[in-house]
DNA sequence: CTTGAACTCCAAAACGTTTTGGTTCATAGT
DNA sequence: ACTATGAACCAAAACGTTTTGGAGTTCAAG
């Protein structure tokens, strides 16, 4: 409703002095800074968002795309990391929208909407693939973008990402520990980059010991395809005893699997992504996380630097993975 | 980067003309109209958003306000929402944008900074307190809006709401009919529109079925909250056999409370939100929610109609509530 | 008394659209 | 031959900011 104009007129001044005194600008007097601002906190005026934009040539805007094919979404948290992201960029004058992408568009359509109508400062891309058309998309356009999730581009790019290969081996590794030899991966689509590098981590811990790495099944990363994947795991002659899954989500299908099979109860397991549920079921499932908090702080401090021009090198975020430890990773003696 | 007047030129056109053709105006002869817009798809073109915001006087942007303190912000379903909101939005041209209220600020003035800067077009509103001061500022301002969840509002306004009532209603007769006779209710905190009206509802029940009200407690809305208050329920002389609880996460809670104490195993109890975890507690959580499918969709609608005008009689959706029959409603038989 | 600096303030341009109110030209009607 | 009618196009205004490049004072220094 109320301008700059009307504002002005109203006090005797120009919009330029009215403008500047708002923003604080030095050549403002004291006594008229302080004039303009009561009366603007009077009359609740704020400039108008779309002029501001379109003069400065900011959308002052970030957009994350989200896949609408259920059970891609990710975790519950995403949206609490949504949220921190949103709150923090907002201190920088900055909203976050979210963009699903419609069936029977691709995500890069989205973004190339997104970036040709320069309606956004940046972009937030999660579920990278490890050949990401989004990445090389924004990477040739030299619009600021940040990944949860590596690609292999060969140009740098920011991201933040949880060390999926080390948390992987290492958990593997727990299992050889505890004397397993039968250890199975149950592995997510290959073409996204987290679940390649979980694949890769594990199949690295049957190499260190020794071991064969013939025991992976790979299935969509719904309840699902995790429990598909461990029924045909369990078909094998000679059947894992441990099964370390690339999510949650999977590990919970799986766990169904296991439930009806006979001796099912006696294989470990072990999931990734610390969803909420997995306290709930029974065992209570054993899983791993991406170590920090507030990460989308984290995300909106990337995003906020890679508008800022820092090179990408130094916006690159490789959390490790802390081990969530329940029941479902010792549930019976390896020695079968 | 390119801009009307670029393509114009290129063209040999006024940008009148290139507008007007890509809008598709009847005062352009078909061929320009194809041979503009064929230049366009060439070089991708898309209009500037802000310079058309702000010629429109339209922000083209939708914000919906995200309460920060934890264990508020709903159901995990409560991303999916959104994003079946947004894309529905994004059909009519307009983006979602997510406005988590910090620590420190109040809803209200989030609401402010959006209304009085001119950034949204409607405003979706969650979690409504029974007297709501970001609804009476928003009918004061004139904004459309549609919350999820009704208000005490004297002046009608949008919402999409569950029949709370109903639904508690007839939960809490379904274990009269069970047989019944102690039966209490754990109620969320009563400022909240949906936690008065699920308690209006289970006493109603208490009051047609000749039953005492008096096994009632309050508790924040979170695990520890329906810990607590179940906790608190089962101290009384003569503890109930069943337990209605205003939402899956305090029944949760209260499942927990249940667990630890002896009998605890035979109370029954039923939820609301359907959680995805409450299929997996034990015993799975027998729980309620809201009728229809793609309720995101719902809200754009409302959205749309709202901005579009329609009067807020006419904006309103009660939907009926369903019951998810799982296990723990029907724990024991209740001849205690 | 002049000069220069410091302090306030402001007119005008620019950002990139959409829309208004035309103009020009050809064709058809009288 | 003159006037309507319609088709195709366009110049200019407007949306509400921010920023540029001054202009007008005042005051101290020379």
């Amino acid at each position: 409703m109320s301008n700059l104009k009307q504002l002005a007129q109203s006090l005797g001044l120009s919009i330029t002095t009215v403008s500047r005194a708002l923003d604080g600008y030095p050549d403002v007097s004291q006594a008229t800074r302080e004039r303009v601002r009561e009366a603007a906190a009077l009359t609740g005026y704020r400039p108008n968002a779309s002029a501001r934009r379109l003069r400065k040539q900011r959308a002052e805007l970030v957009a994350v795309t989200l896949p609408s094919d259920p059970g891609h979404i990710g975790p519950p948290h995403f949206l609490d990391m949504l949220s921190g992201c949103a709150e923090h960029l907002a201190t920088a004058g900055l909203n976050l929208v979210i963009a699903p992408v419609p069936r029977g568009e691709s995500e890069l359509d989205m973004c190339r909407r997104f970036v040709d109508g320069q309606r956004v400062d940046a972009m937030l891309l999660v579920r990278t693939k490890r050949r990401d058309e989004r990445v090389e998309f924004l990477q040739a356009r030299g619009i600021p973008f940040v990944t949860n999730g590596r690609t292999e581009s060969v140009l740098p790019h920011p991201y933040l990402d949880g060390d999926g290969f080390a948390g992987f081996q290492a958990a593997s590794l727990r299992f050889h520990a505890d004397g397993h030899r039968r250890i199975a991966h149950i592995a997510g689509p290959q073409d996204y980059y987290f679940a390649h590098v979980r694949c890769m981590g594990w199949q690295a811990a049957m190499e260190e010991s020794g071991l064969s790495s013939e025991l992976c099944a790979e299935g969509a990363p719904t309840e699902q395809g995790g429990y598909l994947a461990a029924l045909e795991l369990l078909r094998h002659p000679r059947r894992p005893t441990a099964i370390v899954c690339a999510t949650d989500e999977m590990a919970i299908g799986a766990l169904r699997a296991l439930r009806e099979i006979e001796g099912g109860e006696t294989i470990s397991i072990v999931g990734h992504d610390d969803l909420p549920t997995g306290a709930y079921t029974s065992p209570p499932l054993s899983t791993m996380r991406m170590a920090g908090e507030n990460l989308g702080r984290s995300f909106a401090t990337l995003l906020l630097r890679a508008i800022a021009g820092e090179p990408s090198e130094e916006l690159q975020e490789l959390h490790p993975i802390e081990f969530v430890d329940r029941e479902s990773h010792r549930r019976a003696p390896p020695n079968a």
